[in-house]
DNA sequence: TCGTCTTTGTGCGTTAGCGCACATACGGTG
DNA sequence: CACCGTATGTGCGCTAACGCACAAAGACGA
């Protein structure tokens, strides 16, 4: 393990420190880190991906664009999983957008070299496939979440899940961004955020939001920030040695 | 090819019938045709899946239940897909029902010879990826439409997938049923549905819809029918037969 | 043919969220 | 420190969809 000194960063991926031996230091020698600003986008929908990209403290935000503009979030990616599962699952391009939610390092990798490592069938591609089913949990739960809960409740979902995704309690984020995520009024998260702050779950600045109240947000919130938590642990924690071949 | 007469409906699922040579015949060893009802529940939320199953004439639904009791469908799987993804993902359940929204058949196929097979690493797995891909991109597009688009729209859209994967121009299906589908009131069904067939594009009587008009629902829906069924034909369509090893 | 059950139709009042139009306030820059 | 662009706060009227209550009309068996 004496080389991941050189690339420290990299162990802060949750799936890349999950790799041993041979197969750590195969991957690890495909690995390039590279830094993003808030607002980057990595790709638009229809692209062809030139990587997929290992989040170390960067936060990735799946973005939908619609005809008239209209914009929605359909997940939330961090150091707990990888963007561009459509390299390995076959499509190499997705139809929505890639885009920096908050700025950090990211560990990328050629299309080739994870293919290349993904047909090996080993433990890298037991973590890739599970992922890819924890993230089908996060999509599933968007879309259920979109149509049944209120917008108060979702804005706690919303900010668990990236409040989870980061070492700091403070989310640099406009309300007018939020408002894209969730797909709705840039004053309805304003009002939202304004009965947050009232309860003293979170204290609301310009520019900046930060969790006050953690257990208090996670009680505000619907049950799908719950939901797919434990997904998450499920596919992704402990027991995560066993293959299922 | 003679054994395809025995359990000749194999070929009606679009998966099945991408396969050739020995991967088929092997494939084909394992599976088993099953008749299912409208209504009959495969599996619930967090069951243990016992089997993966292709439907040929028997179109399922994923739904999700809230602590609630609101429901909201998050993909539909006919004959061009298969159910159980996430027996080869790696999960082994998933935290939605799947249930029959139009009686038919399916081949099921148990989870050893299935990842038994996905290891070999062919075009068993290059489709079974694919697929994955297909229905992530269908689930998005459901969280977007979910939270932008209007009822109506939504009902196009759903009476457009279904309608796909079905034989007859007959949806067998009550206004309220299709409401638990989309998550909305049943009485908001039947005003959209009466407007539909105001515009002549479907024929609305008890207990089931007849698609009068497929080229008026296809205008009359939103986009989101669309991006899923080209996404769908680029995933599976004609290039299909490259892998991307 | 009658009675019953299911499905569909209709009519309220209610509400969450929208769209628009501003007012205010923060915070970096010159 | 004054200025200005961006972010937030507030107040409308509007609309889609909700929740509830009940009427009408198919379907089907006795």
């Amino acid at each position: 393990m004496a080389a991941i000194a050189e690339k420290e960063p990299v162990r802060k991926n949750y799936l890349l420190a999950c790799l041993e031996g041979e197969e750590f230091k195969r991957v690890f020698k495909a690995l390039e880190p590279v830094e993003f600003e808030l607002g980057h986008v990595i790709y638009e929908a229809g692209d062809k991906m030139d990587y997929v990209y290992f989040p170390t403290t960067a936060i990735v935000s799946l973005l939908y664009i619609m005809e008239d503009g209209g914009t929605a979030e359909i997940g939330i990616i961090g150091n707990d999983g990888l963007l561009g599962v459509s390299l390995f699952l076959g499509g190499d391009s997705t139809s929505n957008r890639a885009i920096i939610q908050s700025a950090g390092m990211m560990c990328r990798m050629k299309p080739a070299d994870l293919r290349k490592e993904f047909k090996l069938g080993g433990r890298f591609q037991d973590l890739l496939l599970r992922y890819t089913q924890a993230l089908i949990t996060q999509i599933s739960q968007t879309a259920v979440c979109n149509r049944l809960h209120a917008v108060e409740e979702q804005l706690c979902r919303w900010l668990l899940l990236s409040h989870d995704r980061l070492d700091s309690d403070k989310l640099v984020m406009t309300h007018d961004l939020i408002s894209n995520m969730l797909g709705v009024r840039r004053e309805g998260i304003t009002i939202a955020a304004q009965k947050l702050a009232a309860r003293k779950l979170i204290k609301n600045t310009r520019g900046t939001i930060e969790v006050i109240d953690r257990q208090g947000l996670e009680d505000a919130s619907c049950e799908c920030y719950e939901i797919v938590n434990s997904e998450y642990n499920r596919l992704l924690g402990r027991g995560i040695s066993r293959t299922f071949a």
